[in-house]
DNA sequence: GGCAACGTCG
DNA sequence: CGACGTTGCC
């Protein structure tokens, strides 16, 4: 099955090349985020029209995930506490950044991490502290059952040769997205927990970026970043056939600012 | 020569709406309304590469008026105040709605009345006295020549074939743009002054719109209103060849809810 | 109620 | 640059 993630930055703005991108493309599983509506919002029956179930995380203005899938999906589970209990994650469920399925036997998680804002701001530790419990949200759907994919639009560029940006830069570890406090808490929830960046199994050089700003024309100088991932657990490694960036839609007119992302799994 | 006329909503928003419609109906002036953008912003240089020369009267958000003219233009009159001097014209000039030029002999006159909002309410008093001054400032231009060519979006239907309700429908007389008082007011300051609508002189029907409400998908049923004018003066009356509205403009996406109107004098 | 302005945010 | 909320016009 094929797996994609994209951040749209609102499907109702970018409803249409959603559509086109799924007749293109007609994945088994589309996870989306920052959709920015309310669930009575979310655009579904151009969606079901085509083929997808759709499972709605969402809120207005910010934020904002969702599951479109070919197959109807039996289970959803939407917040952290859906599978840590409402009493351990406080206030990180407030933001609507998580919703998670079953598919095919494999354990399906479409995240938005915080993006942090600046080093050291309120909302930096607020991204930390959510990875801290999305470690820990990791842990416990691992024990649930060995087969997790996660994907999403992490706002981390995990190594320097997913930035533009030439090697060594100083500016680096002094950039939201890219600063050492981001990079270790992705190797601590994620990588020492045994998943690994499918996207490197089949590509290790740089110039693969997932989202470029919509300021300074960076499309246009291809100055992105790699920051939308699908992380795979063990079980799972041997089961990746590709994973692809797909940059065409964000060329488009009125284009999200990121692009999406396919895994294949023979699943 | 061809005089359109064209409220644009917004010459931002409708640039390239207007520079295909040039391309096609290369008229000698296009005269536009609601441009809704200071002077330092009109977008000057798309039209110049067209091979239009642009005189611009406009503001912040809201009315604006120009002239975009094949030929440079000698004289380029803005406001009452140019005409009547400023002492007569107290707030009328306040906003910019207003602009004058004269091009191969014939003084010409691009307005953007007052909508009037609703009757009886101080915007509506507004729009009566500026018609007032409308009527001085037409009768000193025809002092100065007898060949005069009013146009623009006049926010008013003198008569009921010009609206899509049927005939003597009472409530055309308590509905902005028709009630008796504005067209009183067209009465004593266009027709009594000699002036004739143009449009009328080669289409006595009904059924011929120029604005269509963006709500209640009016187009689409073509519940329009016939707002947008070409008034010309006694000595004009026999070089009037022809006076047509291209709907297809209110048909793009996203288009101005007006359409233009084009006005051919022999001259 | 549709559209486009502005200001704010990333 | 392009989302969104808000405001104002029609």
């Amino acid at each position: 099955m094929k797996i994609a993630t994209w951040n749209v930055n609102s499907i109702r703005s970018r409803l249409e090349h959603v559509t086109d991108w799924l007749r293109e493309n007609p994945v088994e599983l589309l996870c989306l985020q920052e959709t920015k509506v309310t669930d009575d919002l979310f655009p579904r029956a151009e969606l079901e029209a085509l083929g997808y179930h759709c499972a709605v995380s969402g809120q207005k203005s910010y934020n904002g995930v969702a599951l479109l899938s070919q197959q109807p999906l039996e289970r959803v589970d939407i917040g952290f506490g859906a599978i840590l209990g409402s009493e351990t994650v406080g206030d990180l469920d407030a933001q609507k950044r998580v919703i998670s399925t079953v598919l095919n036997g494999v354990r399906i998680v479409n995240l938005y991490v915080p993006n942090g804002s600046a080093i050291g701001s309120e909302k930096y530790d607020y991204k930390l502290r959510w990875l801290d419990l999305l470690g820990r949200y990791l842990k416990t759907l691992l024990e649930t059952g060995p087969e997790v994919s996660v994907c999403g639009d992490f706002n981390i560029a995990f190594e320097d040769r997913d930035i533009y940006k030439p090697d060594g830069d100083k500016a680096i570890a002094k950039h939201i997205m890219s600063s050492p406090a981001e990079r270790e808490a992705l190797q601590t929830h994620l990588f020492d927990q045994g998943f690994i960046d499918a996207f490197r199994q089949f590509t290790p050089d740089k110039g693969h970026y997932s989202w470029w700003d919509y300021r300074t024309a960076a499309f246009r100088g291809d100055r992105g970043w790699r920051i939308d991932h699908h992380y795979i657990s063990p079980a799972l490694q041997a089961a990746a056939i590709a994973c692809t960036i797909d940059k065409t839609p964000r060329g488009r007119e009125k284009p999200s600012d990121h692009t999406p992302v396919i895994l294949e799994l023979d699943r």
